[in-house]
DNA sequence: CTTGTTTTGGAATGATCGTTCTTTTAGCAT
DNA sequence: ATGCTAAAAGAACGATCATTCCAAAACAAG
């Protein structure tokens, strides 16, 4: 009969995640891990096939237990613009938590760091990202639906626009400590969607 | 007598500059390098300390060789939007030539993979956002001086929303080939801008 | 307590890293 | 041509990497 693990493993995976998400995939050693896990390289490659089977796993606890949390309003049934504000305050109010300056998103740090012949993990970090544009575009159409409604040019326009903001806002964060410029830019970025979804004639060019 | 180098030591750092561009620091090896560059490795240690040496030169020589030629226009007296128009229109025009996903922006790329105890590196890599910040002041305030002016706080919040627009340009731009998409974000900022700088009373809160 | 099984901690391993060093090659002055 | 000097090439080095393996500890069952 199998023995009750004395360290959960769902502690490993979180404090790799941690480690891997602060310090940056190629810079954390497998000593790194063992360190800050408390588990011995026996145990994790037990339950591991090696160091990149473990941060894809940190990926997917990624998205259960830092992007969920602070998305998936956006993500639901009848979210709209509120929804976006919603989120990027949950954002704000995690980078003001943190001192010093971000650490960033671990799916967009990855992305600037990963090898080009790296496909797997590639796959991984485009399926956040769709899932970001989905959920925006979630919003942003339920939010249009109750302004008349726009055309599905300037909806998706308007889904590639916040990702791209989105992204703007992760990479920023790394390089300030102060929340307040971070903050200023999601004040503009929500007036001009407020003034994008209900003011359609403003958008002409 | 010095005897003169058969190959320029210009071209060691171009090509060197190409591979941790397009691969990233910690990624790429001094073998790469080496095969990369066609110098050997006595001869790149001959004039450089080390690979962080050698990677610190291509930061420099990325600013003259890459950012300078797109955004000097921007930084140059009496720039105005139509200067920051120009510096985007270049940048597309940079993503267009490739093909595929793009690579980023090697700053942004080492700002999100850099060691945290990395002050050196990341002291020029903060030189480079700093300058972009300046330039990007530059043109707004003499292109709201055209329109009777706004007040500090507005200018200082409109270049950190352009830097951030820019940070958030160039990290999308890794993960998709459809230039579209980045020039339909290029139009929406720069209305954004636009509107901000020539018609103050819309920003009203 | 004893036995059988599982997990653990860390030594061992082979590969690869950045760096150094030695040998070979090539250029210039005499 | 010859001797001198400096650059080029890549072999060699120690350190460190991810991974494997094994002996010892910890637990469950009898």
């Amino acid at each position: 009969m199998p023995r009750a693990k004395s360290s959960s493993r769902t502690e490993l995976v979180d404090n790799a995640l941690k480690t891997f998400w602060t310090t940056g995939y190629h810079v954390v050693s497998m000593g790194d891990l063992v360190r800050e896990t408390g588990v011995s390289r026996g145990g994790i490659y037990s339950d591991f096939a090696g160091k990149e089977a473990l941060f894809h796993a940190c990926l997917h606890r990624y998205q259960d237990r830092v992007v969920t949390p602070v998305f998936a309003q956006v993500e639901a049934e009848g979210a709209g613009l509120e929804a976006i504000r919603g989120y990027l305050d949950r954002l704000l109010a995690r980078f003001e938590a943190n001192q010093g300056f971000g650490i960033g998103c671990l799916v967009l740090n990855t992305l600037a760091q990963i090898a080009p012949e790296d496909q797997q993990t590639r796959a991984l970090l485009d399926q956040h990202i769709t899932r970001l544009a989905t959920g925006f575009r979630n919003a942003l159409t339920n939010e249009a639906a109750t302004a008349g409604g726009l055309d599905e040019n300037e909806l998706q326009a308007l889904t590639e626009f916040t990702l791209i903001s989105i992204h703007g806002l992760w990479s920023f964060s790394r390089t300030t400590a102060d929340v307040t410029l971070l903050r200023q830019y999601c004040e503009i970025f929500l007036d001009l969607l407020q003034t994008r979804l209900h003011s359609p004639q403003a958008q002409a060019r």
